[in-house]
DNA sequence: ACCTGAACACCGTTCAAGT
DNA sequence: ACCTGAACACCGTTCAAGT
């Protein structure tokens, strides 16, 4: 341990050191006691050393929640759509519960990672690959990013929004161009909502109707259920505590 | 304005004044510009003067989620459950949007506030009126936690565990008996898991399988509504922009 | 040119000194 | 007995002074 310290020490700081040891900190002491102070302490070196890697705490987090993300198995290919799916997000949580302060964390960015885009866009790919429509998978996206993809509602849409804000009409082209090459089925996505035939300029989509798509999608499966007398029997067998 | 505040100023504080104080000032600057040295100064008073009436930052978030949770409809009777729990729902969904940092502070709360549980109580009780049974009211309330509730998956189970954390048995007990008298709904549910055949002590509930519950019924639901070719043509009538 | 100690403007909360 | 100014132990970040 106390040899761990002295070799850390030695080696030159990078942003990729800094990283894995403020998610490390994150995991042992919770995320309100990370602190750049407390950090660089842990680092040996002095606070001001740390923003030769990291702009600012804003950009720090930034880079813990782009760690996590990275841990998220790739998706397995091979069987259909819903076992992969299923696979992928099953991982998701495996990474989410082993870093408790991750979705707060994730929530709390005003924009999204490039490494969160890039989850979002293969998790678009596969169900495209799977056959649904992208009208249907847009909406599929929406119920999904309730909480059960680890982060909520709002971050899809702010992926547009947020990155186009007060930024002159060519640049924001360059950037649309750029995002579609980097993330083509989150733009595919984003075109057909933007030709959708009642939609004016930059309607982009109707919040309300996401949630309730996603609510009435739960509250019909519930009803199916009670009337097929549904019971939690057929449960899949338990290890011991 | 100024005449307001002067007005404020001659009021003497109490708890509702310190809380209405709070809540406005986050809907206005941010939760994460609200301090408490800023909430004293909008109250025109000095910031040692809210430690009479809030035990300290935490107990002033508990009380700001309790006025925003008590802002949300009572269940309006008389049609069947879906419609019910629906209402219900929009109406939760409309008081966080109203107060964009309610979801932020509620999931960030380590133990759930009284009025939250008395939500989620008479959440409860609104499913177990429409016929569903015990069991599958249990996982209903876990799957609609995802996001839908506007919390955390997690807040559900910690009303029982971190309540009765470092506590000698016999106090466990009054508080079990205080909490049944106070949210029947939630107890008998607690009660049931604790009965299961199966279980050890303290088992409570296994929260993988509630993932995958809620996960799993959206999936199938998306997979029905593939085959259907299902589109989003048949939306409801749209505001113009 | 690079590094960093001291400082700035905050924060929640304590506590002793004042009335 | 009550109230509160000053102080404490933090925080993120700046910047000028040092090498």
């Amino acid at each position: 341990m106390a040899q761990q310290v002295e070799a850390a020490r030695r080696v030159p700081l990078n942003r990729d050191r800094v990283l894995r040891a403020a998610v490390a900190l994150a995991d042992d002491t919770g995320i309100e006691s990370l602190s750049m102070r407390r950090l660089a302490q842990e680092l040996g070196v002095v606070p001001m050393a740390l923003y030769k890697h990291v702009a600012n705490k804003e950009q720090l987090l930034d880079g813990m929640v782009d760690v996590v993300v990275g841990e998220i198995d790739p998706p397995a290919g091979g069987s259909d759509w819903k076992s992969v799916v299923r696979q992928r997000i099953l991982s998701a949580r495996r990474v989410l519960l082993r870093h408790r302060w991750a979705s707060q964390v994730i929530e709390s960015r005003t924009s999204p990672t490039p490494a969160v885009l890039e989850y979002l866009d293969s998790m678009i790919g596969m169900f495209r690959a799977g056959g649904l429509s992208l009208d249907l998978t847009h909406h599929v996206m929406h119920a999904m990013g309730s909480r059960l993809l680890g982060f909520s509602q709002e971050l899809f849409d702010d992926s547009q929004s947020n990155a186009s804000r007060s930024v002159d009409a060519e640049a924001q082209a360059v950037a649309r161009r750029q995002m579609a090459g980097k993330y083509p089925h989150i733009a595919e996505l984003a075109m057909t909502a933007a030709h959708d035939e009642e939609s004016t300029v930059g309607r982009s989509c109707d919040d309300q109707f996401e949630f309730e798509f996603a609510l009435d999608l739960l509250l019909d499966g519930f009803e199916r259920l009670r009337q097929q007398g549904w019971t939690s029997a057929n449960r899949p067998t338990k290890r011991p505590a």
